[in-house]
DNA sequence: GCCCCGACTGACCATTCGGTCAGTGCCATC
DNA sequence: GATGGCACTGACCGAATGGTCAGTCGGGGC
């Protein structure tokens, strides 16, 4: 019966997670364990006999709980997104001002990147990978949060004139997002260039990208005239509208 | 994959390329469909009977050309970086004003990311995954490569006053990169969101999101004073006087 | 006492994996 | 025509994969 198994099983089992409510003592460390292999390897790089070894129970444990590796990959993932949930949102009614919010928003996304670092890798690999699947729909959904609230926050911070009024809040937020993302996906490589030593730090980085963020790169246009540079973009208005 | 203890065979065979200096008719079909796979599917999930399958060889040629899959995958990689080096670098001399170059430099990246995903794809899957492998100091080196060149230009951007004095250029170039590996990754679920229907052409997002970069978020702090901050920095000085 | 049920296991299955090997056909050289 | 090197192949290997199954164990209800 080889391809014939695939049959969804006539029993009452809910598709995803387990079937007992409260978890059975192995069956949370059989979740942890497919977390951290999976988040670690991947999903076809991480083997079920591996992730039973790791959470000290028998394969077939696993197979008691789980229909099939796909479903322990989706309680996997769903368990994490679960955790993320909501926090983000909960900033947006602090009151301190928006440039504020923005750099602490930056820091908190570090800081659990790294704190727990399963989660972003498992949602990043997902939506990277291609093609319609199941689980990709979940860290959608994840990501579609995080997006809407990071982008509340900048449309708050436009209404209360902290920010440039005709400011793209879509785009301040896929920056905003693209900038904790990327620095935790490639902070083994950038930590190692001496350029970025003074910003290994994810704290100090987020004080500093925020910050840029914030002020953008051209040099301020009212008071650089005396200084040393005091050719300014604007001196030569026709050639830059062109973009 | 537990642990290699593949003891090195004693051919004279190049550990890398294959050994024939011209490829062979099958030898590059076995390169273009290794690089399709691997990208697409990640190196544990793309097998070599689907390569070999997929080039339209018998598996068995691909060992006569690679002594294994790791040196098939590190062959692919290398491929992919060769075709990429030295693109930004050209970019440098060009008179172009500064925040011109950036826009530009911004959507090339792009550009090339979509036009040949295979390469991102297979790098920043490189450089995510944890643990010192073979694979991962030539993704490295790619990313080091860029880092440095578009650091420079920030760099130059300084020295001709285009650029705030006070700008670090290390981060303001992990932003930029940022900025296109994040938007490419995710492009599947952005370009689903209404807000950001407006730029999900890579052309147009490169426009806006290096607008934002040069500008910042902060309203110009000159005249934001009275109303709810009408006016832009791009407004020339000279007429501003007139509000 | 008994029984049932769910957590759990060791042995096992078919399949596929990366990798090997003896051998075939081709072509340039002698 | 014989030779040798080379691209290439089909059949095969042991190991590991995802998945199954008959059965053990212990605790709660009767």
């Amino acid at each position: 019966m080889p391809a014939a198994a695939k049959k969804a099983k006539p029993k009452g089992v809910p598709p995803v997670a387990g079937h007992c409510a409260t978890l059975c003592p192995g069956h949370a460390q059989v979740l942890e364990s497919a977390k951290a292999l999976f988040s670690r390897h991947g999903y076809d790089a991480a083997s079920m006999s591996q992730i039973a070894a790791h959470a000290g129970v028998s394969k077939a444990n696993i197979y008691h709980h789980y229909e099939s590796k796909q479903a322990l990959y989706l309680a996997v993932l769903r368990m994490a997104c679960d955790e993320h949930a909501g926090r983000v949102e909960a900033m947006l009614d602090d009151p301190m001002p928006s440039s504020r919010k923005l750099c602490r928003l930056l820091a908190a996304d570090l800081h659990e990147m790294f704190e727990r670092p399963e989660f972003p890798r498992l949602v990043m690999r997902e939506i990277t990978q291609q093609g319609a699947r199941t689980g990709k729909v979940l860290a959608d959904e994840v990501l579609r949060r995080d997006f809407i609230a990071t982008q509340a926050l900048f449309e708050q911070g436009q209404a209360r004139g902290e920010f440039s009024a005709d400011l793209d809040s879509a785009i301040a937020t896929t920056l905003l997002k693209a900038a904790a993302v990327f620095f935790f996906q490639s902070y083994e490589v950038l930590r190692h260039r001496p350029e970025m030593s003074h910003a290994v730090k994810p704290d100090r980085y987020a004080e500093l990208a925020s910050d840029l963020l914030l002020k953008g790169l051209l040099t301020p246009p009212a008071k650089a005239a005396g200084a040393a540079a005091p050719a300014r973009r604007t001196a030569a208005p026709a050639q830059a509208a062109r973009t």
